[in-house]
RNA sequence: GGCUCGGUAGCUCAGUGGUAGAGCAGGGGACUCAUAAGCCCUUGGCCGUAGGUUCAAGUCCUACCCGAGCCA
């Protein structure tokens, strides 16, 4: 079998409810593996992170045992997922047996090689954050990144060797200068590597809500989180399968877990004899009108909330066309109504009314045949979606996208240049014809190339276009040549697309 | 304290040492198939600031200002 598209996001720690970025990242992922899939074999990964101490406590609060907890929780987080649209292969929850088990073989191999040590842990923890602390590091006592209280821990735990991969590190960093992205993120990594690296604690024995360690204590969650990204592929079990997807083309990440997947993660990977990730993406933050979300300013947006208000299309339309992808972003619900007035409602869901309008008016719906070789668009948008997938696939959504509009354009001037009623009341009908063809060859071409961003929109753009056969099928069949749709094809006028909208009031 | 990234049109952002760009918003026009949409034309710039290198700097160098972040 050959090599399958592999893309993950993180698996999202269940504490709280999900908001829009959690959808973020996981919709990203999901246009990558739409797009993927138009060429060959692809498996896109996501899941839950339910072990560490914020969970037991959190359950604890709850009167209800940690599992219990987190079994009411991950429906919330597949309700989101399936608000926007996303399909997963797979969703790996790190309490499953799958998970947990090869868990504890990494711990007995990474033993059995030396690559553990036996120490003493002493210094502040912070649970929240499940991350250790330096003294010096605190502010005023507090978590630097939370500012909440920390726990003084003193005990016996398992050390990784990490200090021992600095040297392989810093060459492979040299070597693959874009295997972390964006340059920004790299830079960061590089610089803690010049500064030197410690072991790292990867257990805590005065906690049980984790995978356990055969003497006492459980696993440290980052690195059972960490491992998600094999376990779900079959490592240490299936190896033909596992070598098929690992490593991972792509691996989605926030830019605050940076550390952790690009200097710890290849590192435990090369410990096991496996090879690190061929590309780890930190993206931005959402921000709301400039201001980080939190809890305590209360401006986190419910998700849900802005599926149902502005379509789960338009939102992933919206995301991947005006967040640069690698940046924070600032998004607001004035700036989601303009892009969805203007690009979706005015230039696309526009574009089709009124072509299956006349259509409708001079065809009787009927795509009429025409002679495609001489088609002037053709000529010029034939060949738009390789670029466009070569776009997507280097995570140039923005652009891709930018792409896609300059046919949408296209074919709403050529409305206005070829005036189709004109040609109608002077009866010449091939022009007529001719105009009528490209504009719905056109309009399927769209439905095809921006199904993976606007998955549920465009299978009803599909509908209504007539066209038998699968959106999503090989691109290089579905697209090959303009001409694909067949004359004929009764297509079926509905409601527009996507309704204009009120303008949203600056906030 | 050290380091990284960013600052370009009202907004979101491209920009490879060689004439400052796109989309949206704003202004004007012609049209009627359409969701008052689309199409054509157009206003709008101390490229954060100050120096430097160069025939030539948004781009390279130095310092500083502002914003975000990483590390100690």
């Amino acid at each position: 079998m050959s090599r399958a598209y592999y893309v993950t996001t993180p698996i999202y720690y269940i504490s709280g409810n999900p908001h829009i970025g959690h959808a973020y990242t996981t919709i990203v992922a999901d246009v990558l593996a739409r797009t993927a899939r138009t060429i060959g074999p692809t498996f896109f990964l996501t899941g839950t992170d339910e072990h560490g101490q914020k969970v037991a406590n959190a359950a604890a609060a709850a009167g209800k045992t940690p599992q219990a907890w987190t079994d009411e929780l991950v429906p919330h987080w597949k309700a989101l997922f399936a608000a926007y649209h996303v399909e997963y292969d797979d969703f790996i929850r790190t309490t499953q047996a799958r998970h947990v088990e090869k868990v504890q073989r990494v711990f007995e191999r990474l033993r059995e090689r030396g690559d553990i040590y036996r120490g003493k842990y002493e210094g502040w923890y912070c649970v929240y954050d499940e991350t250790f602390w330096l003294e010096s590091k605190l502010v005023d006592g507090r978590c630097p990144t939370c500012g909440r209280e920390v726990q003084w821990i003193s005990e016996e735990d398992w050390f990784f060797r990490l200090s021992a991969y600095r040297d392989r590190l810093i060459e492979h960093f040299e070597r693959r200068p874009h295997w972390v992205q964006p340059r920004s993120v790299y830079n960061e990594m590089m610089a803690i590597l010049r500064e030197g690296l410690e072991d790292l604690s990867i257990s805590r024995s005065s906690l049980h809500w984790g995978v356990p360690i055969p003497n006492g204590g459980v696993i440290y969650v980052w690195l059972d989180a960490l491992l998600n990204y094999i376990t779900a592929i079959g490592w240490s079990e299936d190896a033909t399968r596992f070598h098929t997807y690992w490593p991972a083309q792509t691996q989605l990440i926030g830019k605050e877990i940076a550390r952790f997947h690009t200097i710890v993660w290849p590192a435990i990977l090369w410990a096991l004899g496996e090879a690190a990730p061929e590309l780890v993406f930190a993206h931005g933050w959402i921000t709301v009108d400039g201001q980080k979300m939190s809890k305590s300013l209360d401006n986190a947006v419910d998700p849900f909330m802005l599926a149902q208000r502005f379509g789960a299309d338009a939102i992933r339309y919206f995301l991947l066309r005006e967040a640069p992808f690698g940046s924070d972003f600032s998004y607001s619900e004035e700036k989601i109504a303009q892009r969805r007035n203007s690009d979706l409602a005015n230039d696309l869901g526009n574009l089709l009314q009124r072509t299956l309008s006349m259509l409708q008016r001079y065809r009787d719906g009927i795509v009429p045949p025409a002679d495609v070789s001489r088609s002037e668009l053709g000529r010029r948008f034939a060949a738009l979606h390789v670029t466009v997938r070569e776009r997507i696939l280097d995570l140039r959504f923005r652009e891709a996208l930018e792409g896609i509009w300059e046919l949408v354009t296209a074919l709403n001037r050529a409305i206005d240049d070829r005036k189709p009623w004109e040609l109608h009341k002077n009866d010449r009908t091939s022009e007529l014809n001719a105009v009528l063809y490209d504009l719905c060859e056109g309009l399927r071409r769209l439905a095809i190339m921006l199904a993976p961003c606007m998955p549920e929109r465009m299978r009803e753009m599909w509908q209504q276009l007539g066209t038998p056969g699968r959106i999503d099928e090989d691109w290089s069949v579905s697209l090959r040549g303009w001409g694909g749709l067949a004359p004929l094809t009764q297509t079926a006028l509905a409601a527009p697309l996507f309704p204009k909208m009120d303008a949203v009031a600056p906030t």
